[in-house]
DNA sequence: CAGGATCCGAGTCGATACTG
DNA sequence: CAGTATCGACTCGGATCCTG
């Protein structure tokens, strides 16, 4: 029905590559890593808002999909630190171009919504 | 704490502009808006797998953001064309990047799955 | 044809407590 | 420090029925 690998339809493989991205926590991870190398807690107090149940289950996910490494070091109280890998890194450049749509037409987006609000169908 | 309109720490616009990406059906609706204007039950066919209540979920809120339009045709049964505005043209554009990074990367994320599930830390 | 309203089960997420 | 395990609240989304 579709020329392309078809995101439609299915659970095919590219659909779920698409919802990793839709994967809000995920998203802000990658972003984090691409400037640093975290620590667990690093990456917990910087997005501030996340559950460390989630982070530790998104971390995880991120890893088994090879777009971050994990890296224990046996020290007293464990140290591990995540980085992006060079797959990753190329998510996160091309989800960096989604980020600045999103700072480009934030205003066009809530002018529309303020209008859709107001009851205007708008043309 | 960051320089960016920071996506993190709250309901900041950027973060909802993610979140409207993450959402699996409307990236679906804009991927097949950008080659033509649909109607309901057209849309509704080609996902297939969408329930309809989903469907106007999604087109309603994809409305509100400006990003598509709705035209309704006092035609004999009602007729009703959803289309891409410019703005929502801009968004797709810049979805289509993230889909192509899908369809070229997605061998690599599977192998690493695969390895991962295999009890493999992987370098 | 294009949708609104309702009901309801499955999955998600946060909070809490505990471990190496 | 870096997690795992459990439980309950809440939400999402599908199925179904109905209308203009």
């Amino acid at each position: 029905m579709l020329q392309r690998p078809d995101p439609f339809n299915a659970q095919c493989p590219t659909r779920r590559v698409l919802d990793r991205i839709g994967d809000k926590w995920a998203v802000l991870i990658l972003i984090l890593l691409e400037q640093e190398t975290l620590r667990f807690n690093e990456l917990r107090r910087r997005i501030d808002s996340i559950s460390q149940k989630m982070l530790s289950q998104t971390l995880k996910s991120l890893e088994r999909d090879g777009l971050i490494s994990r890296r224990a070091f046996a020290t007293v109280p464990v140290t591990v630190e995540y980085a992006l890998t060079p797959l990753g890194r190329t998510l996160a450049g091309t989800v960096a171009e989604l980020t600045r749509w999103a700072e480009e037409h934030i205003g066009e987006v809530e002018d529309a919504q303020r209008r859709y609000d107001r009851g205007e169908v708008a043309a």
